[in-house]
DNA sequence: TTAAGTGTAATAAACACAATTACAGTTTTC
DNA sequence: GAAAACTGTAATTGTGTTTATTACACTTAA
């Protein structure tokens, strides 16, 4: 299955950069349509990434730690940690086969290349910018 | 991205351009790793694409259709038709949400600017190029 | 003290991919 | 024209990843 975290994630923090207050998991859960579980396991890896907090207990939840203004989409995409945009292809090389030997230091080179033209894009997208287009649509 | 088609795609492109001469598909198979059938059902896909051409019968296999120089990765890229980089969470809304209702068309836009920007970074890299690359190292 | 949350483990279900088997069809070569 | 060596393709199985679900200990506010 395709790894949604990213998704969620954006997803999530914009409910809590649009509401500017505590929100718990089951609320976060039917907005994204997934488990309240899902959702507070995914909240745990933004804690740990410093952009949300969260608060146990009664009326407690998640609400975003700074300003929308300064968390970018790269951050959010960090923090989730997903998967490589370019899957390599990890089994060992044949030893008889020149390319089967090398090809692999060269996709990575070009995987890298990929990732990097990805994060700079997500870098460049704020929390507030997504928030301003949400609102206006 | 997922699955490694692509991966797999440019090492078979890559094996065909060095060698110059019809490859079977038990010898490619053997030289990404994979199964024959694995091989053969992508090199249907890269035929469709106009990238190489097969011969059935005795002594048949593949070949490249054209020069490594006028081959790029995002040709092969679009050959393979890998799904998006990044994965977009597709199911209903919740109605009573704002952001539920409208996130979807902006993740939408930011993973097109993705999508793009690997686009852009493969268009830039021939076949001939990575072929270069691999001799040299 | 109770109600309403989080944190977290364990397990099941869903899904995507790749591997494998099997065999009909094609083409070369002898 | 028969055999050998391929491709094309369907069907099924195996494997790993991801999400969903259940359960419950722990925390906090009222």
């Amino acid at each position: 299955m395709v790894n949604q975290q990213f998704s969620f994630a954006v997803h999530i923090l914009t409910v809590l950069a649009v509401t500017r207050r505590v929100v718990d998991s089951r609320t976060l859960a039917r907005s994204v349509n997934t488990n309240p579980v899902v959702v507070r396991r995914l909240l745990l890896v933004l804690r740990a990434a410093g952009l949300i907090e969260t608060q146990a207990g009664k009326n407690g939840g998640a609400q975003l730690a700074r300003d929308p203004r300064r968390i970018t989409l790269l951050q959010i995409y960090d923090a989730v940690d997903p998967r490589p945009v370019l899957a390599l292809n990890e089994r060992k090389a044949a030893r008889h086969c020149f390319v089967s030997c090398n090809i692999k230091t060269v996709m990575a080179l070009i995987a890298d290349g990929a990732e990097a033209a990805v994060r700079k894009h997500l870098r460049g997208i704020t929390l507030h910018r997504l928030q301003r287009k949400i609102r206006r649509s």
